[in-house]
DNA sequence: CCAAGCCTCCGGCAATAGCCGTAGAAGGCC
DNA sequence: GGCCTTCTACGGCTATTGCCGGAGGCTTGG
């Protein structure tokens, strides 16, 4: 995620006709002033100033690379508030519960603190969870499109996403194949019954599965405790 | 997704500690010669071959820019080849029939040619549409991930989708919305029964949901007629 | 009014980019 | 061997960048 941002502010700053107006308008997306800006690159103010004047009709990659650099750590100093804004804005409806744990929790032990059935074995639990986006995939089927899909998977795909409301499981898996990101598990809440097609799917994206026969109160408990 | 491919590029190189390997590493994806990129270029041979050996650490971004737009301009010059093979790369299976129009033809020409029956009337049929997919949904549950996505699209998201073996049509709708490319318009070739769901994922995505009960192959017949 | 914060404009200057042209190397073909 | 194609390394030179610092402007709060 940080990443693709990274890229893409880069690239839009690079192939900007007016690439001084392009970086003032992240500057400002990052709700970042000139001064801090200066002062986190080390130079002087007015360097800013000029640069977002247009006054260098081609600055060279370093300094683009070194600005778009300082936009994100200084977001980062800041508790990443844009970045996480961005990802997180607005719990639609669909999110029951979202969270990013403090330190990453070993697969293994997320699918025990669940009473999960792993359905698909083959599949090694090795992932290191970062969080967990809990969804009530009956609302999510006619209220999510893709872009709300970069709510759920929050701060770091590498999250356990777990599905409310599955009769055979099919709808969460077929979205998920299509999405570009993946995520580190899937656990689907009290289904009715697990298609056997979901599990395929689940195998062929080598994404392991999960059942657990939890309430969903007690199953949100247990998660937020995994800290 | 040339502007796609274009700001992906121009963000590598940019982003890069050794833009010049990143620049002989995508001037080699796109096959092409430094005499030839120099030509197009206007400049001198060995000015190609110095930014590539990172003789220059900080190019600017204009030189950038240009070097960028130079490989896709190439590209498109000699049929954009790579950028079509990069999209078309390996027909697979769940793909029955592919083409761009020659000239994009207006949606409701294309309805009226596949005799299909407008199931989204609410939705203004004003798209201009430039090619088409059609698809074995059956097949494509299984083999296709986002990244066929891109294949299906071919060189342009503003096309119909065709989706033949469909029975109420969720899955299809499903997998649209959680991509982030959206087709001009969608087409079930004899679905058993239209879902209820369906038609209203398409009229939440604001696409054109057609149904035809044309012979498959009849079906591609009238579609390649359209140029 | 004064101070602080934020920003703008611009002259100055060392360092580097952008590009040329030359000399040479390597590989393939006749 | 000669020729052609493709590429490399490098000196030279003009134009531009990267950055400083100074002067000044505007707004807000005490």
């Amino acid at each position: 995620m940080r990443d693709q941002v990274r890229e893409k502010i880069a690239g839009e700053i690079c192939l900007s006709e007016e690439p001084g107006r392009t970086i003032r308008k992240w500057r400002e997306q990052f709700v970042i002033s000139q001064q801090d800006l200066s002062r986190h690159l080390g130079v002087s103010p007015s360097v800013i100033s000029d640069y977002e004047a247009g006054r260098r009709r081609s600055p060279g990659i370093a300094t683009v690379r070194k600005i778009v650099d300082a936009f994100l750590e200084i977001d980062e100093k800041t508790g990443a508030n844009v970045l996480k804004q961005y990802s997180l804005a607005g719990k639609t409806d669909s999110i029951i519960s979202i969270k990013e744990f403090s330190a990453e929790i070993l697969a293994p032990k997320l699918v025990e603190s669940i009473e999960g059935d792993n359905l698909t074995p083959a599949i090694p639990l090795n992932e290191h969870i970062h969080g967990y986006t809990v969804i009530d995939s009956v609302r999510a089927i006619t209220t999510l499109s893709s872009f709300d899909y970069l709510k759920i998977y929050g701060w770091s795909s590498q999250r356990a996403l777990v599905f409310t409301g599955v009769r055979f499981g099919r709808s969460p898996m077929i979205a998920i194949r299509a999405h570009p990101l993946k995520p580190a598990m899937v656990v689907y809440q009290k289904p009715e019954h697990v298609d056997e097609l979901a599990i395929r799917l689940a195998e062929l994206e080598g994404i392991p599965l999960i059942r657990t026969s939890l309430a969903i109160g007690d199953l949100v408990d247990r998660l937020q405790a995994l800290g």
